[in-house]
DNA sequence: CGTGTTTTTGAGCCGTGTCAACGATAGTGG
DNA sequence: CCACTATCGTTGACACGGCTCAAAAACACG
């Protein structure tokens, strides 16, 4: 039951729940797995027979390339479910790695079935978590193809606080512990290890937001979304 | 009933249909609209509520970006319905345009969310459909990420020829009309008009795809896969 | 305190963008 | 059927953003 309310928190960040919904996530069969850094969930290639929930950490997921670089597709926090989509495609495109020390709850496609069976609420809840996820992948072409080097990395950032403050993971003063190297910044962006960390001084020298010791602060909003040129809309958060 | 003939051909290439769900299918109230080049259907900011399938032509979905450029993020080909995401998501953050002349069939939201709670393989399918523009979305962020312009041009030309063929748009003679012009290419692979030519150039002179008069013939498809790193198990296709 | 990882910086190069012009093609009206 | 026009494709010259190579500095961890 502890184990879902990530889910139920996630779910009522982009919709409604009423008690029978709530009840008959709790119902879900979750069982728990403890991931370390760099441990992979699951390869490209993978015809996984259950979904995960992330309960604690964050996980991203990334494609290898034939060169060897790899791009990363998405960044993953707590309650989102990076794998919702094996329900319905068999075949992982990418692989499913940790990125920092993380909890996920596997639930059995049979039990996602059950859910979406029962409640056309959380039919459309799961079904729209997907389609928000590919919203964001839409900006993620955008920040790898037209924006530049600077938007992009700004868009991302400003993408990666609203979706971090929706699930309450900012600190009292609204910085937020980015767990991500450089160079999976530079793996999500389509840039160079050397190229994000110019692109992170250009935003701290201009005194926009500033990572220190692995913890992001925004210190200028509106010139970050300026740069970004971005609009929250896309997320469909309800706040 | 002829109307919904496209979607159902493309629901037998990822999925199987049985007499149940195509009669169901027919059921749809499906209004015909016909449009005209460069027309649009629904602009980044709408509310629609209704979907629409392709029934003819090809359609492409685009961000405007805030120094005027455009980022498409996706080409439609008939039997697709390229905003069907509308159904859990209703607000665009992208618009709709016609590339050819092209017929839609408009479906209210409210006769899709009738078919997918009568028949739990719609669901599925018309879900999966969603899955699988995601699928192709995160191929498009590695065309516009860690792929060099010539490989996320021969992907891009891989995955198109491939879809085309998946219902039945190839000539007999294996090439497809691709209706696109160069600068719509390049808005998709975040190349300038300039560089994609050259591009092509490159994929012509070394006799691996050559489009002439809007007519795209692959003559080395190996080379161009090899190129490209293509591997089409993201398309899901049954053949 | 030592070792491995991550961040930072410099120097030079290359892929891609920009600017500009011309050529090819298709559609239009006389 | 041809001239006219608009759009699209092609090419060259040059600039610039971002990449590579290389090394040092900062940091994290045992």
């Amino acid at each position: 039951m502890a184990f879902v309310e990530p889910l139920i928190t996630k779910m009522q960040s982009i919709g409604a729940l009423d008690d029978k919904d709530r009840a008959l996530i709790e119902t879900l069969a979750v069982n728990p797995k403890r991931l370390t850094p760099q441990e992979y969930l699951l390869h490209q290639g993978d015809h996984p027979t259950n979904s995960v929930i992330v309960l604690s950490g964050v996980l991203a997921r990334f494609q290898e390339l034939p060169e060897g670089d790899r791009q990363v597709v998405s960044f993953h926090l707590p309650g989102e479910m990076p794998d919702l989509h094996s329900l319905f495609i068999g075949h992982m495109d990418h692989s499913l790695v940790a990125i920092t020390e993380a909890v996920v709850g596997q639930v059995p496609h049979d039990e996602l079935r059950r859910v979406v069976r029962e409640s056309a609420t959380l039919m459309g809840l799961l079904w729209r978590e997907t389609l928000i996820d590919a919203a964001i992948f839409r900006q993620w072409i955008a920040n790898n193809g037209r924006r530049g080097a600077l938007a992009g990395t700004a868009h991302l950032l400003c993408e990666l606080m609203l979706r971090a403050r929706s699930i309450g993971g900012l600190r009292s003063d609204g910085s937020w512990p980015m767990p991500f190297t450089q160079q999976q910044l530079g793996d999500a962006l389509g840039l160079s290890l050397v190229h994000i960390n110019r692109t992170l001084k250009t935003l701290r020298e201009a005194n926009v937001a500033v990572i220190e010791r692995g913890v992001l602060r925004v210190l200028d909003w509106d010139e970050l979304k300026r740069i970004a040129g971005f609009d929250p809309a896309y997320l469909h958060l309800k706040s």
